[in-house]
RNA sequence: GGCGAGGUAGCUCAGUCGGUAGAGCACACGGCUGAAAACCGUGGUGUCGCCGGUUCGAUUCCGGCCCUCGCCA
């Protein structure tokens, strides 16, 4: 008899570490599903460029792309899928390469609500117009959020003088960003991976995309209604607006700075057990096991 | 071969009326609590094509050479 398994399993790492069809292996080992931890795989429109699975996985394809989305937004579907996942079979495996997704999946955030969209209109406008005279007033109203927030960070000045505005604060009063301390009982596995490896899968993977047909796509999504969160998706203004060998070489160059950016999440998470992603994803799967396992 | 333009950071380029140079992107490091594939902060990484001349001093002015691009042969 093994030893008694976690009720979550979370699999993070690079674009290109081969999460999904070790995550994918775990699951149907443990007869169980996953959660998806990925910003863009959210978007329905963009099954290629964001690499989307073909098999059925939790919150991905759940959105139009004309669709806003957010951390708030999904740390509540995914507990909600998470828990579900523990109720019927006991355990949940999350996979995914965002961040912040990954932890607002695993530890309870404890999100202060999204603003009014006609707020933030008006604290844009003043932050715009003046942005010393925007950080000035956040500074009178949270003094604590204004000393953790850059002047020039428009995006966090408008955020926490929204909250600041109904007596929340962008200062929580638990930082659990980082800490260790997770909603269920949590393995956190990191897959690592050579920059040589890396960049030759990140290459491999760019070709099956195009053949695949990912400029049609591109060019789809640009020609429709597109939201704020999903126009960021690495490579697509790229593969509308460069000739095909410039746009292939900027997407390679762009996904392998986001796995830079990915490594710096995965060296930040607590309690996080390392290994090593470069081999078959089977064994990739029973190192992950054994992980689990091992408690 | 002739004429013209150019050679400055990893890339694209700015600049120095002569006092050893700076932007964007890239890169490195750091931050991050409802846009996170986002956003923000800090850091310049250099034989200023090569050789010589003028000068206290040349990346800058002068001469020669090499290389790139364009036009003409």
């Amino acid at each position: 008899m093994t030893r008694r398994l976690p009720e979550v399993i979370a699999v993070f790492g690079p674009t290109g570490s081969g999460k999904t069809s070790a995550s994918e292996i775990v699951a149907r080992v443990l007869g169980t599903e996953i959660v998806s931890a990925d910003a863009l795989q959210v978007y329905r429109d963009l099954p290629i460029l964001t690499n989307q699975s073909g098999r059925a996985t939790r919150l991905v394809a759940i959105r139009d792309l004309s669709q806003e989305f957010s951390v708030g937004e999904y740390a509540r579907l995914a507990h909600a899928e998470i828990d579900e996942l523990v109720g019927t079979n006991g355990i949940a495996v999350v996979c995914g390469g965002t961040g912040l997704y990954l932890r607002a999946a695993i530890v309870d955030l404890d999100l202060p609500p999204a603003a009014e969209s006609s707020a933030r209109a008006r604290w844009e406008a003043l932050y715009a117009s003046d942005p010393d005279a925007a950080y000035a007033r956040l500074g009178a109203l949270d003094a604590a959020a204004a000393s953790r927030v850059h002047l020039n960070d428009r995006r966090r000045v408008v955020r926490a003088l929204e909250l600041a505005e109904h007596g929340e604060s962008l200062a929580p009063a638990r930082d659990r960003l980082w800490a260790a301390d997770t909603r269920l009982p949590t393995t956190v596995v990191g897959l690592e991976l050579s920059r040589i490896s890396l960049e030759r899968r990140i290459r491999e993977r760019t070709e099956e995309m195009l053949e695949r047909g990912v400029v049609d796509e591109a060019r789809r999504a640009a020609a429709s209604r597109i939201s704020k969160t999903a126009e960021k998706a690495l490579g697509l203004r790229e593969l509308v607006e460069l000739p095909l060998e410039q746009a292939r070489e900027r997407l390679v160059a762009s996904t392998l700075r986001y796995a830079a950016y990915q490594r710096k999440w995965m060296r930040r998470i607590e309690g996080i057990v390392m290994i090593d992603a470069d081999r078959p994803p089977e064994e990739v799967a029973d190192a992950i096991l054994e992980v689990a396992r091992a408690g």
